[in-house]
DNA sequence: TATTGGTGGATACACCGTACGGTAGCGCAC
DNA sequence: GTGCGCTACCGTACGGTGTATCCACCAATA
């Protein structure tokens, strides 16, 4: 089997999974495949390009779930592939809204909320749709990217405990308790019990309400 | 002058601005100071610390407005001062959400806005808190980071004519040509004559009516 | 058979973050 | 005054990165 493009976004994304972004290098790859550093070079112009290409697979499988006869249940269908997305392969989210998607598939899942959107009650001229399109993927990119974060200090937290309690912990709580944080403080101490995908949801309804509402011409 | 935390993160950031994010390395900044590569670990435990030290300095810029009587006041300025700053510190956009902002003026910009927003009507529990705080957030990231990307296209296309005519153009002509994505060709052609900041100042109020109208239980 | 073209590979370069060992200087005990 | 120990500083070195360049080989053609 003779290496392709494919091959390659594959084990690339296999290799980001497993050790995220900053693990993951050409040199690394063509091991993994069993071929010399410069034979990806055939392939893809930079590591940039190979990075765009992983971005693209993944937006393939966005695009699947991308077509519904209602406006918002697409929308909702392309913002959960995005996060689900997101959640499984964490790099994606550091890439999100990072450089410009422009990918075959990335652009159809772009059409298709776009499509989706200007079908929207409130949405009249290009213009509303542009700005409706900016704030729906301003508030998927932002939510997303929260998410993850969150997640993975999380996870050093739980694996790393030890290393927690040494560092973070103990100058997190040291600043919250001067009481200079207050509204924070609570937050982190009573608002940690809400639930991520119901958060999500809720942003998501926010902004299309706002849209659909509409208040200011 | 004996060489600090301060000054460090000064020519990082100076550095960062010129020549961004991948353009800037400890051993830059060293000569940049005239001092050999490891005395930098001498106040810094790593590379990551070091872009905490400079976020967080752009984060007392920040903080430095973001306090007034009125919470939607509050709230429009830090969003309009964080945009400023992105604007003014590409790089900053790239870090934006993508590590937790623990250091003292970021958590005072989060106690500024969490305290604004806790004043809002329609946000009535510590629940509707945290989920306006996630909601307010995610929308300016997701904002300002798409707009920087547009910038950056923006102006490599400007200053390189060439190379965007010769590969990016005529690829993204071409896709637009198939016929594929005819939302996303209009938004494209008819769609760039939008101003920035009304663009954000419209997203931003769309989620804080959503957030003050909150139709959601 | 001789030549040529192209494909896969190894080597090389500049640069990165950072671990480590040595050294020089200064303050203190006797 | 003299010796000692300690600390702060510094250069060097290592393993890694992305990528340019050159080289060897092998197939197919003249």
């Amino acid at each position: 089997m003779p290496l392709s493009r494919e091959k390659i976004a594959a084990t690339a994304i296999r290799l980001a999974d497993a050790h995220g972004l900053d693990g993951l290098s050409l040199r690394k790859i063509a091991k993994e495949l069993g071929v010399g550093p410069m034979r990806l070079y055939d392939y893809v112009i930079n590591r940039s390009e190979l990075l765009d290409l992983m971005v693209d697979v993944v937006y393939a499988r966005i695009a699947e779930v991308s077509q519904h006869s209602e406006w918002r249940a697409t929308v909702l269908a392309v913002a959960h592939a995005t996060r689900a997305a997101a959640l499984d392969h964490e790099w994606f989210s550091d890439l999100l809204g990072g450089r410009p998607h422009l990918g075959p598939h990335a652009l159809a899942v772009g059409e298709a909320t776009a499509a989706a959107l200007s079908q929207a009650p409130g949405v009249r001229g290009i213009d509303d749709l542009q700005r409706a399109v900016g704030a729906l993927n301003a508030v998927i990119i932002g939510a997303v990217r929260r998410e993850v974060t969150e997640r993975r200090t999380a996870r050093s937290a739980g694996t790393d405990e030890a290393a927690w309690q040494a560092s973070l912990g103990p100058y997190l709580t040291r600043m919250l308790e001067t009481g200079k944080y207050p509204t924070v403080a609570r937050l982190v101490i009573d608002g940690a019990h809400l639930d991520a995908e119901e958060t999500f949801n809720h942003n998501l309804a926010t902004v299309l309400d706002g849209i659909t509402s509409h208040p200011h011409t």
